[in-house]
RNA sequence: GCGCCCGUAGCUCAAUUGGAUAGAGCGUCUGACUACGGAUCAGGAGGUUGGGGGUUCGAGUCCUCCCGGGCGCGCCA
């Protein structure tokens, strides 16, 4: 049960009313009509925009149409109080016994509470990390990963049929790199002396296992032997160990892609000649020669003509290049291919997540799925900014190149995968977020997924107790039945109230594609129930578990349950663990 | 020089996608708490939403011009 959704049917049918008695004109547009909880809590529990929406259509004044469209939601048995408000706005209070049923319906659907239709079963691509095989994963992949990770889930929970990618860029200049830095550590595992490993290498600690690896397989066969005979051999090698720490560090974090798809098997594949096919035939590749940067002319430029896209009919700020000097594909036309191969694999609609060094990325990258499938398909780009971490109030840096770099799994050694997952989803995707290890590992009210797992550890607690009490466990299906009239307090309700919220709130968050806003919905309920909780302290009546009252107390047990079990919906979205009991 | 993102309380960030008096946490000031589990709760102070103009019933949100920060800018991926 949606609550919103069913007032706003309510609304409809009130202006159905009023369009069939002719005081309203009929077949206006209502797909803007909404019903919301107000900001304001002292404005009732629900609140529609409609009377202002319909005013222009109408021709009348908003408060004149808001003023007859009350009177109908003021007649529902639901509806305890109705009124009209500032520029047009109907508020409407809910009679206590609509909480009471949904509070019973929450208890009945368990975590589930919150799935969503809205999504029709209609298959989405969320595509996500996607990092070169050319070593472990750091910081900055993290983000992407939970990001992409989460949203997948929401995505789910709200309806869509959702796959999860990650594409392999095994097909550059920079797996020839890897295979060479192989060859070096190989070398190495032989006993002879590589003394630095050159720029343009990798120089990481993590490619000594390769090289001797490929040592105990070949011995010394390609000691000496030209690079064209080991390097096939060094590279698939290489990246195959790079993808087996891959796949083992976002295992740790509790990350596990369905789908994982090689660049090099689909240009191999002919995927690109096939794409590149295809814009030629719609008259979007020509040869041509680009007018170099401003302001910002590369040292070694020279004009020349290249084999080009025509982003810029499908708004781009410039034609794109499809090969390089040498014949071959660009990265990006192989990656036109890539998403051609998910459009053909049914994927209408997809979802890509990047690093904030992709920005450029963004306009091409839809211009040229806006092409390759004649607007059939639609790309959303979410760039996850950069991190910032902290310790010990010291900003703590990383750079890739240089080779020591905080990986991904030194985050997760520090603090935790449940910790990292929840705090890379505070915060918006496209803000720079600011990760302070010292401060997340805190067990205070400053650290969000504390503030939340204590909310749902202490109702883990007072239902142990009451199992206690019961001589046994009480089951969400018992308290459902309970007689929930009992629990009239006005904090107990606004509780129930949050509750409500949440498949909203997943049908929001899904829509806009932000998985962030469930963590501040949980930290909502988190606040409405440590609320509730220490007016217990003050006010004996208010607490749980009374033993001379079994009727209250199994009324209180559901609204405990009810908060535990959207408490863990929430984090089933972010992939986190509910904890039964803080140590 | 161009493009994209960001700019909101001293700090870190929200804001139901155009809604009502812009909200949380930290910090700061005042109170409550020998217990269903202590790490919590109640309240105060703190704002010209970087600045100017525009669109409309209504703008932090949309348009435009500045200012400041980040990322990127033809054969790197």
């Amino acid at each position: 049960m949606n609550i919103h959704q069913t007032f706003r049917q309510h609304v409809l049918a009130a202006i159905d009313g009023l369009a069939a008695a002719g005081r309203l004109p009929a077949d206006m547009d209502l797909a803007r009509v909404g019903v919301e909880p107000p900001r304001e809590a002292g404005h009732g529990d629900l609140s529609t925009n409609a009377a202002m929406l319909l005013a222009k259509p109408a021709k009348m004044k908003p408060r004149d149409i808001a003023e007859m469209l009350v009177e109908p939601l003021r007649a529902l048995d639901a509806v305890a109080d109705a009124s009209v408000a500032g520029p047009g706005f109907i508020n409407l209070t809910l009679a206590p016994g609509v909480w009471h049923e949904c509070l019973a319906a929450i208890l009945e659907a368990g975590t589930a509470y919150g799935n969503s239709d809205m999504g029709g079963g209609a298959p989405v691509n969320v595509e996500y990390v996607s990092a070169n095989p050319t070593g472990p994963l750091h910081v900055a992949h993290a983000r992407g990963a939970v990001t992409g990770d989460a949203l997948a889930n929401l995505l789910a929970k709200a309806g869509y049929a959702v796959t999860t990618e990650y594409y392999i860029n095994d097909a550059g200049a920079q797996v020839d790199a890897l295979a060479r830095s192989a060859h070096l550590r190989y070398r190495e595992a032989l006993g002879d002396e590589i003394g630095e490993i050159p720029e343009g290498l990798y120089p990481g600690d993590y490619m000594v296992p390769v090289g001797e690896a490929l040592a105990a397989e070949g011995g010394d066969a390609w000691r000496d032997a030209p690079e064209a005979e080991w390097l096939e051999r060094f590279r698939d090698r290489a990246i195959e160990m790079m993808m087996e720490t891959v796949r083992a560090d976002l295992a740790a974090l509790g990350v596990e892609q369905k789908v994982f798809t090689s660049e090099r098997g689909l240009v191999d594949a002919g995927a690109v000649d096939a794409v590149f096919e295809i814009l030629e035939g719609r008259g979007l590749i020509y040869t041509g020669v680009l007018e170099p940067p401003k302001g910002k002319k590369p040292d070694d430029w020279e004009p020349r003509p290249q084999t080009l896209f025509k982003a810029t009919d499908f708004g781009d700020d410039v034609d794109r290049p499809m090969k390089k000097s040498d014949g071959s594909w660009t990265y990006f036309a192989n990656d036109i291919a890539y998403h051609y191969d998910k459009y053909q694999r049914g994927f209408t609609t997809m979802i890509d997540i990047f690093g904030a060094d992709h920005g450029g990325y963004v306009k091409r990258m839809k211009a040229a799925v806006a092409a390759m499938s004649d607007g059939g398909a639609d790309l959303d780009i979410k760039l996850c900014q950069m991190v910032h971490l902290k310790k010990g109030g010291e900003p703590m840096r990383m750079s890739k190149r240089a080779g020591n770099f905080v990986t991904l799994r030194d985050l997760i050694d520090e603090v935790g995968k449940d910790v990292v997952r929840f705090i890379m989803l505070t915060r918006k995707n496209d803000s720079q977020m600011e990760f302070d290890l010292d401060k997340v590992v805190e067990q205070t009210r400053d650290n969000p997924v504390f503030y939340v797992q204590y909310a749902h550890a202490r109702c883990r607690s007072v239902l142990r107790a009451a199992a206690e009490l019961f001589g046994g466990p009480v089951s969400a299906a018992d308290l459902a039945g309970a007689d929930l009239a009992a629990l009239d307090d006005p904090s107990e309700l606004e509780l129930i109230k949050r509750m409500a919220e949440w498949p909203r709130a997943v049908e929001a968050a899904a829509e806009a594609h932000e998985p962030h806003r469930v963590a501040y919905y949980l930290h909502d309920l988190a606040e409405s129930f440590h609320a509730l909780w220490n007016k217990g302290k003050d006010d004996v009546r208010l607490r749980f578990i009374h033993e001379d009252d079994d009727g209250l107390t199994r009324a209180r047990l559901a609204l405990v349950q009810g908060v535990a079990l959207v408490i863990a919906s929430g984090l089933e979205v972010f992939g986190v663990t509910p904890v039964e009991e803080l140590r």
